[in-house]
DNA sequence: ATGTCGGCCTTTGGCCGA
């Protein structure tokens, strides 16, 4: 089974790339991010000519999740449960279920906009998503948390100079956070199959940052314990950002046995 | 060198978010 993940920065914008990468990857499951449309304006007719059915979550301007996937699934929640604020009535989360297994999609937020209430949003996400995986491991559910999560959870994870040093994206707060998550028990499975080194999945499109290879790690995939152990293959597909007119993020994809 | 994108309104340029 192989489940991927890609913020595409308008969906509108990158259809041809997603299409392209459906039929050379052939993913079961795809979560998107970023779709800066709503439902109608969403090209599901594109995705449905590859065996693709899509469940759309969608916002204008901004934010916005899907999921893809040539397997059947039922969509559980559309918004992240316990989530308030703000940051609730964003369109940031998709809960599915197939194939025995719960998977999520996220948009965290950056928390970079909005001053402090902004980034006390991101911590209200990154809060309540806790309280799921921890709802969902006592329920004894097999899952996956795959998205753009916004975190470069080590120093190991951007390039030097590619983040100021108070970016909220490493804030000590932030990066605690992101442990709580994983010290559940949860794998960071491409950081599990890379132990060592940087496996950037993000590129900023200023100051040739791609050409520089000045990037970072913030779109991950965590999986609960037992999925963990069917742990095949995991890894940012880099090739996507030297396409013309990427992204500027790269799908990264999971293999499950 | 406040550098590049995408979307939207304030609408043919400026603003926000990333």
């Amino acid at each position: 089974m192989k489940i991927a993940s890609w913020n595409v920065n308008s969906i509108r914008q990158r259809e041809r790339h997603v299409a392209a990468w459906l039929g050379r990857v052939q993913p079961d499951v795809l979560f998107l991010q970023e779709l800066k449309c709503q439902e109608p304006e969403f090209p599901r007719a594109a995705f449905q000519a590859l065996g693709y059915e899509a469940a759309v979550v969608g916002q204008k301007s901004y934010n916005g999740v899907a999921v893809l996937a040539r397997v059947p699934f039922e969509v559980v929640h559309t918004s992240l449960p316990g989530l308030e604020g703000e940051v609730a009535s964003q369109a940031r989360y998709i809960e599915i279920t197939t194939a025995g297994m719960t998977l999520i999609g996220i948009y965290l937020p950056n928390g970079n906009s909005g001053g402090e209430a902004g980034y006390a949003g991101k911590l209200a996400f990154m809060a309540a998503l806790k309280a799921r995986a921890e709802a969902l491991l006592s329920a004894d559910v097999d899952f996956a948390i795959l998205g753009d999560w916004n975190v470069a959870p080590e120093d190991v994870d951007y390039a030097k100079g590619a983040l100021s040093p108070g970016d909220a994206l490493v804030r000590p707060a932030t990066r605690a956070a992101y442990r709580e998550i994983v010290w559940l028990g949860l794998t960071d499975a491409v950081r599990a199959l890379h132990p060592q080194g940087p496996v950037y999945t993000f590129w900023d499109y200023q100051s040739a940052c791609w050409q520089r290879d000045c990037g970072l790690r913030i779109d991950h995939a965590l999986l609960s314990p037992r999925l963990a152990e069917r742990l095949a293959a995991a890894a940012p597909d880099r090739r996507e950002r030297g396409e013309e007119q990427p992204s500027d993020h790269v799908p990264v994809v999971v293999e499950i046995t």
